[in-house]
Order: C-alpha cells, then sequence, then structure tokens
DNA sequence: TAAATAAACGGAATCGGATTCCGATTCTGT
DNA sequence: ACAGAATCGGAATCCGATTCCGTTTATTTA
C-alpha cells in the first residue's frame, strides 16, 4: 500500500503481444469503420482483428474510444500532411487551400471515418497532440497569409475549424461538389485564389 | 383484395386521441432532449409524455424518427422566422446575417437539439418541407444579395448549409464566440457586412 | 532451461436499452 | 347504447455493448 502511494510505478514496458493486439485492433477497427461506417459492431471489428471481444475492451476502453482513436489516427495522417505538403508552399493561401482539399477528399474516399474524423477536428475534449497539431498547422497558415496579405486580419483558427466541420457535414450529405465549397471557404477566409 | 390494392385508401381522419397523444410525444421529446441531450432514453420521453412507450412507437417507428422529428419542428420554427424576419429585410446581406444568426442563438440555446437541427439543415434524406424550407430562404437571400451585389455571385444555398453546420460543431464543441464565426463566415460569402 | 509471476487472452454471461406484441381500453359511426 | 376499428400500455423480447474470469502466454528469475 505504501509502495503503491508513493512509488511513481515503474511502468514495465507492456508485453509485446499486448501492443501488437493493440494495433491489430486499431487497424482492423479502420478498415471495418471505413467500409461499413462507425455503427459497424465490437465483434465484428474482434473477429476482422482476429481478437476475442474481450481483448478489445482490453485496449480500448468502450467502443467510443475505439472509434475516436481511429478517428485521431487519421487526423495524425492529416496533419502529418499539412506539415509536409501544405505548410513548405511558397504562398500560404495556397497551401491553406491544400490542407483543405486534402482534408475534403480524405472525407470523401472514407466515408465510414467521416465522423470520428470530423470529430477529431471538431471536438473540444482535450485530445492532446491530434487536435493541437491540426491547430498548428492551420495556425502558420494562416499566420503567413496574414503576412502575405492573402488572408483577412481577423481569421482565425476557429474560422478553419468550422470550415472543416461544415466540410464533413456537406461531404457526407450530398457528396456533390465539395470542392467548389472548399474553393469559397478559403474565398471567405480572404484567400484569393 | 382487389379493393385494397386499387382504391387510393380513403384514409380516415386520425383519431381525436391519437392526433392529440402524437403532439404530447413530440412536445415532450423536444423538451427531454433540449434538457438532457438526444441521448436521453425512450422510456424518459414516453414517462414525460404521460404515455406507454408503446404509445411513442405507434407515433414514431423508431428513436431516430423521433428525434428527427424534433430537429424538422424546430426547423420549421427557424423557417418561419427566417421568412417573417429576414425576407421582408431591405438590404438582403443583413437578412442573411440575420437568418444565420438566429440559428445561431437555437443552437447555442437549445444544445440538446442541435445534433437534430443540425441533421434537419443538412441531410440528405428527403425530409421534405423542411429542409425545402430552409433552402428556399437562403436561396431567395442569396439571390437578392447578388442583384444588391453584396453577395460574391458563386456564392450557393450549399454554402449556407456548410456554414450552418460548420456553426453547429463549432457551438456545440467552444461554444465560444460563434457570433462572430458566423459574422466571419457571412463575409466569406461576399456580405461586406 | 525451467519455474514463478504478472499480464493478456477469449468468449460466454450479463446488462441496458430499443423495439415488438398483444390483451385491455377508448373512440367513432350507426 | 353497440359494434368495430384504432389506440393504449407496458411486460416480454431482442440485440449489441461491456464485464468477468478461467485459461494461455510473455517475461523475469533462479
Amino acid at each position: 500500500m505504501a509502495a503503491s502511494s508513493t512509488s511513481p510505478a515503474p511502468q514495465r514496458r507492456p508485453r509485446a503481444d499486448a501492443e501488437r493486439n493493440r494495433t491489430r485492433v486499431l487497424d482492423a477497427a479502420r478498415e471495418v469503420f471505413r467500409a461499413r461506417g462507425d455503427e459497424a459492431q465490437m465483434p465484428e471489428v474482434a473477429r476482422a482483428a482476429g481478437v476475442g471481444v474481450g481483448t478489445v475492451y482490453r485496449h480500448f476502453p468502450n467502443r467510443a474510444a475505439l472509434i475516436a482513436a481511429v478517428g485521431e489516427q487519421r487526423q495524425a495522417e492529416i496533419v502529418e500532411f499539412g506539415r509536409t505538403a501544405c505548410l513548405p508552399r511558397a504562398k500560404a493561401s495556397e497551401g491553406l487551400a491544400a490542407y483543405l482539399e486534402h482534408i475534403g477528399e480524405v472525407l470523401g474516399a472514407e466515408r465510414g471515418l467521416s465522423a470520428s474524423i470530423e470529430a477529431a477536428f471538431g471536438s473540444a475534449e482535450p485530445t492532446g497532440e491530434g487536435r493541437a497539431g491540426a491547430e498548428d498547422v492551420a495556425a502558420r497558415l494562416l499566420a503567413r497569409g496574414k503576412e502575405e496579405g492573402t488572408v483577412r486580419p481577423d481569421a482565425e483558427v476557429g474560422d478553419v475549424v468550422m470550415i472543416v466541420c461544415g466540410l464533413a457535414a456537406v461531404i457526407r450529405n450530398d457528396a456533390g461538389d465539395w470542392r467548389r465549397y472548399v474553393h469559397n471557404a478559403c474565398a471567405g477566409l480572404g484567400t484569393s485564389g
């Protein structure tokens, strides 16, 4: 008792098989949700991962957490794209447009993950790195855009979040010309082209 | 058999108590969802309506339909506001801003209904009148705004839908300065003021 | 290398909540 | 007031998420 309440817990590295199963489950969930939408059932995910339901629950406390984890994983990839393909652009306004277009493409191609990705970008929870990273990319692009004079000075990260969420909703429904919407949204931020 | 397959069904007017109960259930649901969010349970709605669960299901095929009905009812009121308070404005751009601000106010004040209202505006389903009415208001305002020269000629109803959905997401989360977002979104549509 | 211990597994059992069913009750038309 | 039709209420059922625990496996230790 004394030990457990005072020592900061040595934190033995997780067992190898546990770590492997965790990623198996996450990958399987991502695939299943992408294909069937996030109403897919837990047993289905477990089966796809070649694992028992119990194992799924050992790694993710509940269905919502699993869905969120998938969304955050996808978001992390989007942020990575933002850092490597958008931030480096000469014109920040183009970088911003590319960032949003990429998000639109992902949302359109992976409808099943759309809700969880939207949540990753829009949720208020301290999701941590994912959300923070996404906002960091947006913030840098906006700042640079303002210097360039291609972005309205009163534009904020929140505006970009709103665009992403709106985009997700629109794509989830009509799937229509979301590219045009992105274009207009950029125009709205003051980005001229 | 011959009769049932050929006659268009006389459709006797629904029984008085049935009609009364339908609205009781709808009203109770609206209140319960507004207060507790749309995860509130069916039995809770039934209790609030002073009715058995069976009765709830007699009028609404399932939970989703009930939630949707609530959202559509609220949407109808918003559309009504749009027609009476926004369309008549001298400046279409101001009418549009007022329309969006009103939506923001409702979303903010009735968080629990936020998701269903958003769905009513954004869903692809042939929701019918509700959605159509909302888009009608937006379309008229946009058209008039273009004549005025206060709205970008390439703006479309879809852009407004996107704004509404984005707004809903933002309000559901930070609840921050959504008013600023509305302002910026309007600016994005080309509305100068 | 083998035994001991801790951690992870699998999947049957449990639980909660949506939905269905049907006998009892309440309208409506005659 | 009566017959028939529609509606009610709420217990019973169904389904899927989550929990539990005996078994199996990785890791550490002797």
